[in-house]
DNA sequence: TATTGTTATACTCTATAACTATA
DNA sequence: TATAGTTATAGAGTATAACAATA
């Protein structure tokens, strides 16, 4: 038995909420396995998806992510012919990542399978309830700073 | 600008979850360094911390990992003195994991350091909202078959 | 000197699969 | 043969810090 009353260590919000998100995200890393992709990449990518270029360094604060964490995916995703590097003409220390065709067709299928493993872990819950979900996180990430779900 | 509808790509509340949840447990990590335990560690003392002793097998299965990862766990465990291992007397194959009085004295304190990071990130939530957001952890993870939060 | 991106290094987390001892 | 736990190996994810090139 504890010395310690259990209650507290019963209601850890971040506790509980790690324990779902991983198993969400481990489920979903399982799916995109299937086209070569990790969880990370596919975050980059995402980004990617939604400017025509970006600064390496502007990524890694978006992404709360150090500049060497960036680089090393990025090399990954251009390996993979996903993302390419283009010099900067005026300042030769800078470069701008930009998603590939390849990428671009990819996006869908991924979000497809994103889709899918909402399904699976959120479909259950009602319209009413998914959308206080997002609220939340929302409110919890406008509350601290960093980036912010749509709020729908 | 692209190809397709952006709608589907902000939505995605798996995307989310993680964004917040790596927000929340990272910043975690950052307070719990300091008493040299890392998040992994943490769950599995919280674990043994309710139980007066518990098969590696067993902690494997709740935690949804593998006996090998139980292991290396274990080991680094044991080296801090937070955990021992006794074994089996019937079964030699087999030991049981438990906390250490030193163990036991430090989950009060790791508990602190989680409560404290739950208020930097739930703490500007009603308490309504905290109570919805567990419950609807709490859905999730029922419908899924892991472990699930307390339903308070 | 300061900044951009890369690289070297390191550690956690976790898995798979082979292995050892025992059942 | 099956099971309990360990270990070897590997890769993702990420950090820190040193580095090269350029500003």
């Amino acid at each position: 038995m504890p010395d310690t009353p259990l209650s507290a260590l019963e209601t850890h919000l971040g506790y509980w909420l790690r324990m779902v998100s991983n198993q969400v995200s481990h489920r979903f890393a399982l799916k995109v396995e299937a086209m070569e992709v990790t969880v990370a990449e596919w975050v980059m990518l995402r980004e990617l998806y939604e400017v025509p270029a970006m600064v390496p360094s502007q990524l890694a604060g978006k992404l709360d992510l150090t500049r060497g964490a960036i680089s090393k995916l990025a090399d990954r995703l251009e390996n993979k012919g996903l993302v390419t590097r283009t010099a900067d003409e005026t300042d030769k220390r800078s470069h701008t990542l930009a998603i590939t065709g390849a990428g671009r067709e990819l996006v869908p299928q991924l979000a497809a399978l994103a889709d899918e493993n909402d399904a699976l872990f959120f479909g259950h819950l009602s319209a009413g309830e998914r959308q206080t979900l997002l609220d939340i996180l929302g409110k919890i990430t406008r509350q601290t700073g960093i980036r912010t779900p749509p709020t729908g």
